[in-house]
DNA sequence: ATGTTTGCAAATAGTTTGCATCCAG
DNA sequence: CTGGATGCAAACTATTTGCAAACAT
């Protein structure tokens, strides 16, 4: 904890982002919880001990931290519903610039086993390979 | 495509769902799209030779189909953001039910590898697994 | 000193809900 | 006929933006 802090400054720094103890209590409240909280959460927890923090303030700070890799945005990302009906198995490749997401088709990773251990703590539905990246055109453009 | 149409009947009659000219036409317009569109492009779409066919419609009856297993929600969900601190490489267990994610190790699905077809054609920079089922506090829960 | 960061308030975007009307079965 | 489906309007939730004051460097 006392690493990862340190850590948090140096890769603020190295970023040119000011040390401000809001950003500091977000990124420990952030370490502390293992569910992955969204913006509301956190903002509840550091109230607690912070009163005067603003919401907007962990929604910037948020976003800043994913913009320089400390943190990622994992579930959701207020954007709207997509839809697919694709029934097919498959998986899927995703624009973090335009937000495309194209389908695809691999055997291997069809093939995957569920581990032993998530196969019996949890009645596994879908299995489904994530990749991120850049895609061609948004390659091009800039 | 009329195969698809066809299909497209029998699963909502097997749910009890009716046949309208709207559930019809937003599923058509899914199926001619591949880019995962959102509820406000579907009926943008089905507004230019469908006028008054509102947004609601648009989106329950595409929470409908999700809830039939006709279509999957692919992106986003309306939830909030939610923020992931974890820098060790690793996947996501996602209750549907619940919403809870649970970050798990594996060296097998660290190791796969990116399809050629895909590394020339985008710049991929993260990979995941994803499963999602029903976690353990949800299944003993009901 | 100064330019970034913050807090507040207002605006925006997406989604959901209540209710009267409509229509598929 | 009748209950489920729809359209409209309003409510709600999450997020973003503009701006003046505060603060880290």
């Amino acid at each position: 904890m006392e690493q990862d802090l340190r850590t948090f400054e140096e890769i603020c720094r190295e970023h040119g982002l000011k040390i401000t103890p809001q950003r500091t209590a977000i990124y420990q409240e952030l370490l502390k919880s293992n569910a992955h909280p969204s913006a509301i959460m956190i903002h509840q927890r550091i109230k607690k001990y912070y009163p005067n923090v603003s919401l907007d303030t962990v929604n910037r700070t948020l976003i800043t931290f994913a913009e320089i890799g400390l943190v990622r945005i994992v579930e959701g990302r207020g954007d709207p519903k997509r839809f697919d009906p694709n029934p097919r198995p498959h998986h899927h490749f995703r624009c973090i610039r335009c937000g495309k997401i194209v389908d695809f088709y691999n055997e291997e990773y069809d093939a995957l086993e569920i581990p032993a251990e998530l196969k019996e703590k949890f009645l596994i539905i879908s299995k489904r390979v994530n990749l991120e990246g850049i895609c061609d055109s948004c390659r091009n453009s800039r």
